[in-house]
DNA sequence: CGTAAAGTTGAATTCTTTCAAACACGGTGG
DNA sequence: CCACCGTGTTTGAAAGAATTCAACTTTACG
């Protein structure tokens, strides 16, 4: 469940290698890696890659599947933060060692490379540690539009924009087929991160449905009105766009 | 209004000079400053660093001052994002250029060191990209607090939340006078920060100073009763001091 | 095929908003 | 010095959005 790999073989067909961090770290450093450098983790759909309160000892690099964050604050009480979708880390960042504030959850069955030192890797390379904070600095506008959008916004829009927002962060990474794209929340996932009830998410997606505007089966959503989504809460979409093109600008079209 | 400065003579009396870029960069580059690398920019309250839109040019370190940060969207709806208090950042971060998300309003008479090639310093100086991806990973968490008690909790606790996130963000800078914190914010920027309107907002103060949380006169504010907003919320602003901690280590104890 | 998990629906309640009006305060000018 | 005005705060009553509780239906899965 949890091996040493050797960099060029595991990498060279990873759909991520020209994005992110891997991006920095490919071009500079290719195939030298030291085997302690990147480690393979798989964890099985509803398994934890880590709970929160646990001593965190790496960064992931989620190469594929599909994770939730959430924390339990009081018991019957749960709190559910942005996803993190292929290509995307999460764990350690610039500390040497933390306490992890939520747990972090498989939806599907996903794979991480572990990198188990990435802040002493940042220490002789600068523009890893710039694209490391270019990560952050997109994750923070994103936390900031989630939160734009659930302070200011009705059930409908909630819903829009996170419809949205999947979709444009999978569609970077090509993870799209067409307006379809994978789905493994639940309804009561839907609302946890939103801040509704799973009774009025429901009704909200039956009314959502009933305009036409997507579909949901078997676990994969189909966008069918863009253009009605977007004109619902494009204005929390475009900030995170922009950010991403200008912290990651050539990563979009080198792939 | 905004002219160069000898970093040696302007930093040195800085209450910053030992916490987050400020600490880094003087560290290792002492007096030797160009004096193109730093500007100091004026901001009277009220008045605009920025408005959403703008080309920006530079990154800010608020040295002195309160910043309001806020986006309009449609006519006569206005989302408030979470303070900039002193020793804190804005502006650009890692890319070269960019639009600006939202504008900035000093609401006090504001100081800022302005450093326009954040960019190329970090790329030569991977202890200040890194300093900055924990600066940027700080502020991620603390949108993701703000976005999970919003989307969780009833009007007393984001009020509650809001005050004791402000309270520790300013005693982390020595800016509270006991339990007594600067307080410019209105009523409506209150609302527009934490998802409510200024009516409930208003009844919502009400309430918890009638319960004799705190009090709020002439732009102070003062808490008296900590323990009781802490049970209320200090479930979200623990998260926020680990990564403090973790991120800013040894600034905490350094000045 | 049967059970557990997830989704759906209705009715009553609660929290928050809306609209409207009144009040307090600080600054300005006569 | 006081009247006036604008901005921000306070209060009340009615309307609306989302929640709660409870029951029921459908789907997923061993």
């Amino acid at each position: 469940m949890n091996y040493h790999i050797k960099l060029a073989s595991f990498c060279s067909t990873c759909p991520n290698r020209r994005f992110g961090l891997c991006q920095i770290l490919l071009e500079q450093i290719s195939n030298q890696w030291h085997p302690q450098t990147l480690q393979r983790v798989l964890v099985k759909a509803k398994q934890h890659l880590f709970r929160q309160g646990n001593q965190l000892d790496g960064t992931f690099i989620l190469r594929e599947g599909w994770i939730q964050l959430y924390r339990i604050t009081e018991p019957g009480k749960r709190e559910v933060f942005p996803s993190i979708l292929p290509g995307e880390i999460l764990g350690l960042y610039v500390e040497d060692q933390a306490t992890a504030a939520y747990s972090a959850k498989a939806l599907q069955d996903s794979v991480f490379c572990k990198i188990p030192n990435l802040v002493s890797l940042c220490g002789t390379n600068s523009k890893l540690a710039l694209r490391l904070a270019g990560l952050c600095e997109f994750d923070n506008l994103k936390a900031e539009m989630y939160l734009a959008n659930v302070a200011h916004c009705d059930a409908k829009e909630r819903v829009a924009f996170l419809i949205l927002e999947l979709y444009r962060r999978l569609e970077l990474r090509g993870l799209n087929k067409g307006f379809t794209i994978p789905f493994p929340l639940m309804q009561a996932d839907i609302a946890d991160m939103l801040g509704l009830t799973t009774v009025h998410v429901n009704r909200t997606l039956a009314v959502l449905k009933a305009e036409g505007l997507f579909v949901i089966q078997k676990h994969e959503l189909t966008i069918l009105d863009f253009q009605a989504l977007y004109s619902l809460v494009g204005e929390y979409l475009e900030p995170i766009n922009e950010c991403y093109r200008n912290c990651m600008n050539d990563c979009r079209y080198m792939i």
